[in-house]
DNA sequence: GCGCACCTGACTAAGAAGGTCAGGAAAGTC
DNA sequence: GACTTTCCTGACCTTCTTAGTCAGGTGCGC
C-alpha cells in the first residue's frame, strides 16, 4: 500500500513537464528542478514515452515534452505507466480473486479500495496539479483535518 | 500499490476468528479453511497477537481467539498490524514530505488518496466483514459497475 | 510427564526497489 | 563531415522485501 520512489518521480517530473511553456525540456533540467538522480530519472522518462504520455527529441535543442495537453493526463495515467496497475492483491486484480469460507466478502472491500484511489487519482490531471486549485473530490477530503493524521 | 499476501492472509485468518462461535480456533483450522501455509500463518497470527487483535492459549484445547468484540476491529487495524502504516509514499508519511517546484501540490493529492483509502479500511470492522451487509459506503462503490473493470 | 499447540529465531530463494555504468544513436551546429 | 549535445538502451549492482521453510523451545491440560 505504498507509491513507490519511481511512481512519485514520475508524477513530480509530468508536472514540471505540464508547467513548462513552449519547448522540449531536458532531463537534466528536470532532474535539478525535482532533485532526480538523472541516470534514474531517464529510464523513467523512457518509460512514460513507451506509454505514450511524453515525447522526446534528441540532440542540441533536445528534450521531453507532453504528448498531449496537461488537462488530458491524469495522476493514475502517470502511475500505472511505471507502476503498472494500481492495487492489486498478491499480484492479481481484485475482480479476478475468489475467496472461500468466511472472507468471502473481502472481495467487494478491495474493489471498494480500488474504486475509491481511482476516485482520486484518475480525477486530477496534471493541469490541475500545476494549477492553484485542485478538483472539489480532492479538496474535500484533504480539508478534513483527520486527513493530516498519522495512523 | 498493492496488497501484499501477508495483509490479505492476516485478514482473512481474522475473518475466520470472528465468525467463529466460542472458544479457541486452532491455528491448522485457520489454516485449512483459507488455505494459508500453516507455518506462516502462525508467524502471522503472532503479530497479530503482539498488537494486541488476537490472543492465544497453547496446548491441547488451545488455539486462538479475538481479544475484542469484532465490531470493533477494522480492516485497517488488522493490515496495519503486519504492514505497517497504510499509503506511505517513498518510505515516509505523505504529511511530512515537502514538495519543490511545481510538484507542490502534490503532497495533497497523496493525503486525500491516504483519506480515500482510509475511509473504506477503517470503516469496515470484522464483523461487517462475515455478515451480508457491508457498510453503505463500501455498497456504493461496490454497485458502480465501473468499480470493477479492469484498468 | 506427555502430547498438543502455540512461540520464536534463523535461514533461504526469488524478486523488486533504487540506482549506477557504459556505450550507442539521432539531431543540431560549425 | 566532424563534433557536441541529448536522448536511448541494456547490463549490472546492492539492498530490502516477500513469502515462505526449518528446527527447536515453551507453556497448558490431562
Amino acid at each position: 500500500m505504498r507509491v513507490s520512489a519511481k511512481a512519485d518521480y514520475a508524477v513530480r517530473a509530468a508536472a514540471e513537464l505540464a508547467a513548462a511553456e513552449e519547448g522540449p525540456v531536458k532531463g537534466e533540467r528536470l532532474a535539478d528542478a525535482q532533485d532526480i538522480p538523472l541516470q534514474f530519472l531517464e529510464h523513467i522518462l523512457l518509460e512514460l514515452k513507451h506509454a505514450g504520455i511524453v515525447r522526446a527529441r534528441r540532440g542540441a535543442k533536445g528534450g521531453y515534452w507532453l504528448a498531449k495537453p496537461a488537462d488530458e493526463i491524469t495522476i493514475a495515467d502517470v502511475v500505472r505507466a511505471v507502476e503498472g496497475p494500481i492495487a492489486h492483491v498478491q499480484s492479481s486484480p481484485p475482480e479476478s480473486i475468489e475467496y472461500r469460507g468466511h472472507a468471502e466478502h473481502l472481495q467487494e472491500v478491495w474493489i471498494a479500495v480500488r474504486a475509491n484511489l481511482r476516485a482520486v487519482l484518475e480525477h486530477v490531471t496534471l493541469a490541475d496539479l500545476v494549477s492553484d486549485h485542485l478538483p472539489a473530490i480532492v479538496e474535500n477530503l484533504v480539508s478534513q483535518p483527520d486527513a493530516w493524521a498519522a495512523r
